[in-house]
DNA sequence: TTTCGTTATATCCGTGCAAATATAACGATT
DNA sequence: AATCGTTATATTTGCACGGATATAACGAAA
C-alpha cells in the first residue's frame, strides 16, 4: 500500500472566504435545483448553513454569484450569474489541475 | 483587494493522515527540543494532542519518524530518524512548489 | 533503591459549534 | 385580500470534541 497525497484549495478574497469545495458543490446544487433550499436538501445540509454559505459567497464575490428571489411566482428562487457560472468552472479546472501536479510531486516521498 | 487562492495539503496512507501541516510543525519542534512534552509546550498544544498526533504519525508511517525513549538520564525524550528528518523536508518543499503552482493558475479566476 | 522527568494512557468536564426549531418578510398569482 | 413556497433571521438545544487533570510505567544514574 503506497502513499497517497491529498489536498483542499480554497479562494478568500479580504481574508473571507470565497469559494471552496463545499461552496462550489452548493452552487452547482442551486443550479440544477434552481433554490437554495432545495439546493440544501439535496446536500443533506441545513438550509441555515447552506444560507450563510451563500450569503458568504455573495458577500466576498467581486460580483454577484446568485440572483436569490424572495416571494413571487412558486415563493422565490436562486440561479447563478454568468460570474458565478464561469467561478466554478475555473475553480474546478485549477482544483483537477492541482490533483495532477501533486500526484507528480508525490514522487519525492516515494522515492524516500 | 484581489483574489488570493490557499491551500492545504496532505499525506495518507491506508486512509490514515500520515503527514500534514500541524504534524511538520510538531516533528520540527520535536527535533529542536527533543523532547515530545517540550515540543508540545513550544506549540501551545496540549501533551495529549502532541502525543496523538506522534502517534498517528509512526502508526501510519512505513518506517518509523520518531524514536522516543521512556525513562533513562533526564527522563526519556524523541527525536527523529533520518526517514522522519527527510520526509518533513521533502513536505515543504511539495508544498512550497504547490503555492507557486496555484498563484499561476490563479490567474484563471482574476481573468473572469 | 530512590529520584527524576519523561512517555503513555484513562477519565472527567466545560464549552463552542452546528443542528433543529420557530418565525418574519416577501411579492406574484389567483 | 388570501395563498403559497421561498428567502432571511433569531433563538434554543444537544452533543461531540478538546482541554485539563490525574496517574501509571519506565530506565538510567546517583
Amino acid at each position: 500500500m503506497s502513499y497517497k497525497i491529498k489536498s483542499r484549495i480554497w479562494i478568500e478574497s479580504d481574508n473571507n472566504v470565497l469559494l471552496g469545495e463545499g461552496r462550489v458543490h452548493l452552487l452547482k446544487a442551486i443550479q440544477e435545483t434552481g433554490s437554495l433550499s432545495k439546493a440544501a436538501k439535496s446536500l443533506n445540509i441545513s438550509y441555515k448553513k447552506a444560507w450563510q454559505l451563500l450569503d458568504s459567497v455573495n458577500r466576498s464575490a467581486k460580483k454577484p454569484v446568485t440572483i436569490n428571489s424572495i416571494g413571487g411566482k412558486g415563493g422565490g428562487g436562486a440561479e447563478l450569474t454568468d460570474y458565478g457560472k464561469s467561478l466554478i468552472n475555473a475553480f474546478d479546472e485549477i482544483n483537477k489541475n492541482c490533483w495532477a501536479f501533486l500526484d507528480q510531486q508525490l514522487e519525492k516521498i516515494e522515492a524516500l
